[in-house]
RNA sequence: GUCCCCAUCGUCUAGCCAGGUCCAGGACACCGGCCUUUCACGCCGGCAGCAGGGGUUCAAAUCCCCUUGGGGACGCCA
């Protein structure tokens, strides 16, 4: 019978969760969703000082948000404590582990001379070499730290990694390291080794820089006689200057609840997140979520470091353009009953959400959704340069005033007088509006296009927008002739 | 200093493992055109890349070596 997939997010809660963290949830997930296993969520709070509710929160609010479901936990691995000391224990009673009495100072002494001669920096094994007499007297008045003891014959340590292929590492490149600290607290080596085995993970699908920590897991494994679970280390997210994407030099750019505040769509972030260092045969770019679950392979997974485009000053681009552009790709093509939860979160937040959008103009705001999203990037873009349609309090655009407007000062008398004919119609459609704007344009001997350049900025308050006479029809023969015969307020 | 990983258009990438069908395909961005009252959408077209050098081979983006460049790890952080 094939073993059951069980994989596992294991961030640390350092305040929110970042696009690097999660890509790395997001391809857990869609590894377990394609398989049939699962995936838990395994908080590692063993850092107390940067595992705050607030962080923790930030973690899960962001996996919500983009949809990634999981099956277990969240569990936190300071419950787990007592199981990390206790395969500590183990460690040390089968004699894969001594103890070290080497302080830190003497220790940050030796390393900082290494480094300063250009030397290797691994712990030169003092306290591996102590006779069981010394240890006994050292361990009645010296606090200690538990190390890892590696083999020390000739060999190495090797895997096949998922992406990566064969890696290998030889025993005499491998130091041993610590895995209890002196005060008695399991390091992360141990204490992720240890949860990975009581819960029964068969692939750990992680961050290439997890990579170079490989060896000295599957060490433990070994000597605690877990089997080794199946790695896939992913390529990393780098910034345009090829550094790692960090909160601290990216700020908010890089956290996910920055593009849930800037309209993006969660499905649409996902997409484009997993587009980031991973492919398939035919380079495919959108999928439903069913698509990318059949899709997905870990051997899509590139080996190179991908950059996230962000053009920090860019005017025209506050993220990845790519990342814009598949958001907007969903905006359009999405069916308009599924943005609509969306559009009408951001209108409510705005304060001109109209509770009959739900009612009896349920309809008008569907069609309204239509006519305007082709041309909108982020669902926010609904409110601001969308506002015309939802409210008649908008701003009107400086560059459409003067372009569209100041230019024509007759427009103050053409534009009550349109207000006019158009309410004189019986049958306010596109083809009436059509004829009596154009008929208008034609006796005053003017282009139409200065009457209907006019009638857009006062009415959209924008200098672009939709097929104008379709707009006419979509706000209405009221409220058109109302703009229409406020605006000489603009002159 | 040691170890590990990587290298195709500006960016995301396909192709590489099983060399020929690749004077390298797609997408975003950019530029031009069509459509049009405007701006988008859409459609059409364009710009642009195998890091460099050696091999192996009839043939190399693909295999090997070196160089260069980049990234990661080397903590009593996770």
């Amino acid at each position: 019978m094939k073993q059951e997939v069980i994989v596992r997010f294991a961030p640390s809660p350092t305040g929110y969760l970042h696009i690097g963290g999660a890509r790395t949830a997001i391809f857990n997930w869609l590894f377990a969703q394609k398989t049939g296993g699962k995936l838990i969520l395994r908080i590692e709070d063993t850092d107390a000082e940067r595992s705050t509710e607030e962080s923790i929160k930030g973690i899960v609010d962001g996996m919500k948000w983009l949809g990634i479901t999981w099956d277990e936990g969240p569990y936190f691995q300071t419950q787990f404590i007592n199981e990390h000391l206790a395969a500590a224990k183990k460690l040390l009673d089968s004699g894969h582990a001594y103890k070290c009495f080497c302080s830190k100072e003497e220790l940050e002494d030796k390393r900082a001379a290494a480094l300063k001669h250009k030397k290797d920096v691994k712990y030169d094994g003092t306290c591996r070499r102590l006779t069981r007499i010394e240890i006994a007297i050292k361990e009645a008045k010296i606090p200690y730290t538990l190390r890892m003891k590696v083999p020390s014959e000739e060999g190495s340590v090797s895997f096949e990694d998922v992406v990566y292929g064969t890696i290998e590492n030889k025993y005499k490149d491998i130091e041993d390291f610590v895995i209890v600290r002196s005060n008695g607290q399991p390091l992360y080596l141990l204490s992720n080794a240890v949860d990975d085995i009581r819960d029964r993970i068969t692939h750990v699908i992680r961050g290439q820089d997890g990579l170079s920590n490989t060896h000295r897991q599957i060490l433990i494994y070994q000597a605690l006689g877990a089997p080794v679970p199946k790695f896939a280390h992913m390529s990393l997210t780098l910034d345009p200057k090829k550094a790692k994407i960090s909160k601290r030099k990216h700020g908010e750019l890089v956290a996910v609840h920055f593009y849930k505040a800037h309209g993006f769509l969660p499905w649409a972030f996902v997409n484009f997140l997993v587009l980031l260092g991973w492919a398939t045969p035919e380079s495919r770019e959108i999928f439903s979520k069913e698509e990318l679950m059949e899709a997905f392979s870990l051997q899509g997974i590139s080996r190179a470091n991908s950059i996230f485009n962000v053009k920090k000053d860019d005017p025209k681009y506050f993220t990845d353009p790519k990342a814009i552009s598949i958001n907007a790709h969903y905006l359009r093509e999405m069916p308009v009953e599924e943005i609509e939860p969306y559009v009408r979160a951001e209108l409510e937040k705005a304060g001109i959400w109209d509770p009959e959008y739900e009612n009896a103009k349920r309809q008008w705001f569907l069609e309204t959704l239509e006519l305007i999203r082709s041309r909108f990037h982020v669902t926010t873009d609904f409110v601001d340069r969308g506002r015309a349609y939802f409210s008649d309090d908008f701003p009107i655009e400086s560059r459409a005033l003067k372009k569209n407007i100041s230019k024509h000062p007759q427009l103050e008398k053409w534009l009550p007088m349109l207000a006019d004919r158009l309410e004189g119609l019986e049958r306010f459609t596109t083809a009436e509006t059509e004829n009596v704007i154009r008929e208008m344009a034609e006796t005053l001997e003017i282009k139409p296009g200065v009457l209907i350049n006019g009638i857009r900025t006062v009415v959209t308050g924008q200098l672009a927008g939709p097929g104008m006479f379709d707009v006419l029809i979509n706000i209405g023969q009221r409220r058109v002739v109302e703009r229409l015969r406020r605006s000489p307020a603009l002159f």
